[in-house]
DNA sequence: CGATTTTCGTTAGGAGCCTAACCGTTAGCC
DNA sequence: GGCTAACGGTTAGGCTCCTAACGAAAATCG
């Protein structure tokens, strides 16, 4: 659970007031993204309790829930290979390697190489993992659930819309500062 | 820098669709919890991203700008105990004595013991450490800015409540369920 | 067909955060 | 005043993620 900012959000007016000695500290920018970083944060620790409780961690529930939407989804069998988990979990494959041990060792994924080509692998769910996946989602979709309680149906449209707005950019922004990283400097 | 959660997020069909399946499950709670955990991770990598290439983390960084905040706002030393600096930063007091120990090392923060009571640390911020968020708070500032462009003053208005909404019914049930946790269950 | 390059999964090592257990110091209480 | 409890900071060990470097298998290409 990584913790984040500060406790106390900074005032309004300590913004207005920082942003004398601050030409380039836009306020309402800054009150926007400070919130936005408390806000997900909160969502984040919510979600990972209730996921730590069941004994297992965010990066290994996000292998599953990824194997068994592949499984319902296409009629595939719904076994994937680890470089596909990795990118699709936005994870790297060296970690992707770590949660398929852990899970190949609880019983949840299993390990067969592929017939075709042997260096890759196919990572599969167990019939533990679907049981195990059914008795863990409701509480999960019930967490969701009562932490957007407070929001009205269109309020919640309107947060997305927004928020919309903010992903596009970043993913943006990020992509291009990640290029000119790799191009030297 | 973490990841977070899947590469796609899920079309509004599909969470139709699985609500089929779960009835708990909130088909507009789920996609607004979706976007908030995907625009506060895009936020943190993009700051964190930031962070790191002037050498410093995001944890060390919190524990500057409060020592800085608080040298500035009550005309004070900016001297605080670790204590104060972890409850300040959500942080362990454990993490904060390695957070403090690196910066010490770097040079950013000096640590006294408390003349009254023995048990007690005083850090404070050096020369060296003004100097150095002298030269990286524009940066930050800037990033913050382009990160909320694409959005309008009301529209940052408006997502600044909508946050607060979910930020003070987080805290509630994050404490509660805390609470009920540390009670045994 | 043999040599190079690419791709796959894995291993090794590091950073950041956590919990639990630990000492030294202070405060409360007969 | 001495014993116990509470408090502050630290240490030890674990978890999750990362980057970098590695061998094995396949693809590419002269």
């Amino acid at each position: 659970m990584p913790h984040l900012l500060l406790k106390d959000l900074p005032r309004y007016e300590c913004l207005l007031e920082a942003a004398k000695e601050f030409p380039e500290l836009d306020p309402s920018a800054c009150e926007a993204f400070l919130h936005l970083l408390r806000a997900g944060d909160e969502a984040f620790v919510a979600m990972e309790r209730n996921l730590t409780a069941h004994n297992i961690s965010h990066g290994r529930f996000g292998v599953l829930m990824l194997l068994a939407q592949n499984c319902d989804d296409c009629g595939g069998t719904g076994a994937m290979t680890p470089a596909e988990l990795a990118d699709q979990t936005r994870v790297t494959r060296a970690t992707m390697t770590g949660l398929v041990d852990t899970l190949e060792r609880d019983g949840f994924v299993s390990r067969t190489v592929d017939a075709n080509d042997r260096r890759m692998m196919r990572v599969g769910l167990t019939p533990q993992a679907h049981a195990f996946l059914e008795q863990l989602l409701p509480g999960h979709f019930q967490l969701m659930a009562s932490l957007m309680a407070p929001l009205s149906q269109t309020e919640r449209k309107t947060l997305v819309t927004l928020l919309n707005k903010v992903i596009q950019n970043a993913a943006t922004l990020n992509a291009s500062s990640a290029q000119s990283f790799a191009s030297g400097r």
